[in-house]
DNA sequence: GCAGATTGCTTGCAAACGCAAGCTTTTTGC
DNA sequence: GCAAAAAGCTTGCGTTTGCAAGCAATCTGC
């Protein structure tokens, strides 16, 4: 009734959920932001220029451009971000990390490790980690930019 | 710096926002519904009793039990599920799909098995995909009832 | 060079969600 | 048995999000 490749996409889903769940809470109990918040400025730390549009940071989040703005406004009143204007296209305004913001990116980004080593440590072994992370690459091909 | 743990939580998370996003669309503009109904349809399809109560579906579908009741409301109107009381506990409201609901379910379904076969099939070779179904299997014990 | 199309960003509006409070029913401790 | 605690559900309120519309800047075709 079931094929394998549902079997797998349903516990895709399902694993991920629980992740995002569990670091969801953590991350806004112990750092004072949100998941999205946290992905928001690790895609800023692993872009190229270390800044990106408004845009940009829509399609990698796969979220509409008015929710990046809708995001960026309380970060910049709290420091995290700031916003850049670019020299050639007046129409851009990229956001960029404040120290602040790299600095709280830094703290969560182990608290988001810690909760992946308690996901996979216990229960793959290393060799399976390894093959399961190329696999998944193997998946993300042509999906655009991504954070890992 | 980035260790493969977390390397790998970050590509399970693009991969299934990706999977998500796609599906979403899919499901929404060919089945109207979204994919929260869908897998909300999915838990009592695959519950025991062919029922579930509001804190129970929203226990396994990682949302709390006030979103579990405004969306079950929608789709009572649109006759694609029911309520059904419990004989001994007058405090329990379950929900239960309708033949519309189990249709529309199968459906969708579908929709989401080819989804998933555009994901992996072209990707991964068979085996992968059971050596994947295994670990992910792993992955959620002890989490609770599941969907797969 | 200029009118029209396109792109980037923001804002109004509505839908979806979580939290806290409140109500009803059941269970627990004695 | 009965009062207190707990469980299940719903509702009010605030937050987050997407879509569509609108504005400003840039690009395109001629």
């Amino acid at each position: 009734m079931t094929d394998t490749h549902t079997t797998l996409a349903l516990r895709l889903l399902q694993v991920t959920d629980d992740f995002r769940a569990g670091l969801s809470g953590e991350l806004s109990a112990v750092h004072g932001i949100s998941v999205n918040e946290f992905l928001l400025l690790l895609h800023l730390e692993r872009s190229a220029a270390k800044r990106l549009s408004r845009v940009d940071l829509a399609k990698r989040m796969h979220v509409s451009a008015s929710t990046i703005t809708r995001m960026a406004a309380p970060m910049e009143k709290i420091g995290l971000v700031d916003r850049a204007a670019d020299a050639r296209d007046a129409r851009l305004v990229f956001v960029v990390a404040t120290e602040a913001g790299r600095k709280r990116l830094s703290e969560a980004l182990a608290t988001f490790s810690k909760r992946a080593g308690y996901l996979f440590g216990d229960r793959w072994e290393d060799q399976e980690v390894d093959r399961f992370a190329s696999m998944l690459r193997r998946l993300m091909a042509g999906s655009g930019d991504s954070l890992a």
